[in-house]
RNA sequence: CGGGGCGUGGCGCAGUCCGGUAGCGCGCCUGGUUUGGGACCAGGAGGCCGCGGGUUCGAAUCCCGCCGCCCCGACCA
């Protein structure tokens, strides 16, 4: 019997079944250069989804998108202290712009011409606050010309040391939003708007639960005031920081000028905002829902959402089940859906169910002489569960199954998530949970940076968040969980990615 | 940058210890029979054995040098 490669199982090595599930759903491949990956079409559609969805998001709470450029002058990375210290070793360069023929053989044969070196090198953007911002002060004057709300859809590049596959790549893909403000309450205000925003998005379309809350110093943004962030616990139970909002404060007004004058005619410097949730995003995805026999995708971001595999024996019951299976196509794209019918010959229908399922597809529909004689087709969910629905009322059918699935997926990671969390945990627990079992870690936090990274030493483990208030234990630690000192906070940590 | 693996048809691997001119499974192509959970038969295509040197009558295999990739740590969305 023919057995296509298998899909590690994540209970053997979860980094192994992690690159096989994105292998078997086709979401992505190795390029030749290290570090960086190919979106492969499926793989793309579930961004091209995420970014619908988020830009639309995005525009009603008042941004607009404009696209600011890849390169970036040498010297505004320097302008901002803390920005520069944060991103200078992972920065890649534009130094030359021009190769030239040597006439040797093979990979000789061209070689960078000395003649073109640039007076400046150009870095490729690793984050845009610095260009933006250097154009913020040509373009804000007045009070009035505030808040200025923008955002963009790009790519970026950081020289990581080390990669994995949609989680750290070199370049990756996102969305930035930039935004200037009269006052500090102003940026406060946008700051966790766009949390609560990036909140809605991973629960309602990723059905990724998150805890929000704010970073310790350690952990902030390069040149921010204060960082928020959105973390979900993975299969694994390492946590995943899913998306960032800063409140920037006035420091990159400083380093670049950005001043307005304000109604009473005076001269300040604007409040700043930034955020960014990128294809990492799809990592979560994958770690979050997936199993042993591939990709799971939330019915609302998946590429395909229904897979029609009609089953014959004589040709006459293929022109019979195909022509239904394309009759319930069109219905339920009619209603909106994404659907797939497959019709290949030279595959038989478990052969069909296995790949789909790799590729995560919700709802397979199954249509045999069977169920054409009853009337129906066969509803198979891909997180579980297999019953016939009635020809007459397949859309509806589909359609619950789908909403179903997709809540389904947000109250099991949920619960997964709830399971692997505990409170109030001491030292001793804490060490014994970090050596095994992980998760989040919620416990008091005496606000000392050097115990801090003390228990990042020695476990592993980083404070993800200070849990805003919905996220905290009803009892307040009142002593912190590694030194014992006073605490002035409870925090939520765990391994991270 | 440290630690561990690994580079052999598209993918996964065997062959390497003990040199003799490359093999298996999956996939792919053609034809036929099949099709309710990974079909079968027959015929076929496809390989600078990572790269460069060396030893040898002869190197995937031995020696020297290089390169690359994956996984694990330190750094990060």
């Amino acid at each position: 019997m023919a057995q296509a490669q298998k899909i590690t199982p994540r209970a053997k090595d979860f980094s192994e079944w992690y690159g096989d599930v994105i292998a078997h759903a086709q979401l992505a491949d190795y390029s030749p250069v290290r570090g960086c990956m190919v979106i492969r079409p499926h793989g793309y559609r579930i961004w091209e989804l995420m970014q619908r969805a988020l830009d639309d998001m995005i525009r009603a709470t008042g941004h607009k998108n404009a696209y600011f450029p890849l390169f970036i002058p040498m010297s505004f990375l320097a302008k901002e202290a803390e920005h520069v210290e944060g991103f200078a070793k992972e920065v890649a360069l534009v130094t030359h712009t021009r190769l030239r023929a040597t006439g040797k053989p093979g990979a000789d044969a061209i070689a960078v011409d000395p003649t073109s070196a640039l007076d400046e090198p150009l870095v490729v953007r690793p984050t845009s606050e610095t260009i933006i911002y250097a154009m913020f002060a040509k373009w804000i004057q007045s009070y009035r010309d505030l808040p200025l709300l923008l955002n963009q859809w790009a790519n970026v590049v950081r020289w990581e040391r080390r990669t994995r596959l949609f989680l750290r790549t070199t370049e990756f893909l996102w969305q930035e939003g930039h935004t200037a403000h009269a006052d500090e309450a102003g940026a406060e205000r946008e700051a966790r708007t766009i949390l609560d925003l990036y909140r809605r998005f991973a629960e309602d379309w990723m059905a990724m639960p998150v805890i929000t809350g704010v970073k310790t110093d350690s952990e902030r943004f390069a040149g921010a005031l204060r960082t928020y962030a959105i973390e979900a616990l993975m299969q694994d139970n390492k946590a995943l920081q899913a998306g960032t909002s800063h409140n920037l404060g006035q420091n990159f007004a400083k380093a670049f000028t950005v001043q307005y004058q304000t109604a009473a005619g005076g001269l300040d410097y604007v409040w700043n905002t930034s955020w960014g949730v990128s294809t990492r995003l799809i990592g979560g995805l994958i770690m979050l829902h997936s199993d042993d026999n591939g990709l799971i995708a939330p019915p609302r971001l998946a590429p395909v959402q229904v897979a029609i595999v009609p089953i014959w024996k004589s040709d006459e019951e293929q022109g019979q089940v195909s022509g239904i299976g394309h009759q319930v196509k069109a219905d339920l794209e009619k209603a909106g859906m994404r659907v797939e019918l497959d019709v290949r010959d030279n595959l038989k229908p478990g052969a069909k169910y296995y790949e789909w399922e790799a590729l995560g597809v919700p709802v397979r529909l199954e249509i045999g002489p069977r169920d054409v004689a009853a009337g129906q087709v066969m509803l198979a969910r891909r997180t579980g569960g297999k019953a016939p629905a009635s020809l007459a009322e397949v859309t509806t059918a589909v359609a619950t199954a789908l909403e179903e699935i997709q809540s389904g997926l947000l109250a099991a990671a949920r619960a997964r998530r709830e399971q692997n969390s505990i409170r109030g945990v001491d030292k001793q627990t804490f060490l014994e949970r970090t050596q095994g079992a992980g998760g989040f870690l919620y416990g008091g936090f005496c606000g000392q940076a050097s115990c801090e990274a003390q228990i990042k030493e020695q476990t592993g483990a980083t404070i993800r968040v200070i849990p805003d208030p919905e996220f905290r234990s009803p009892q307040a630690p009142t002593t912190c969980m590694w030194c014992g000192m006073a605490a002035v906070a409870e925090a939520v940590w765990a391994q991270a990615y």
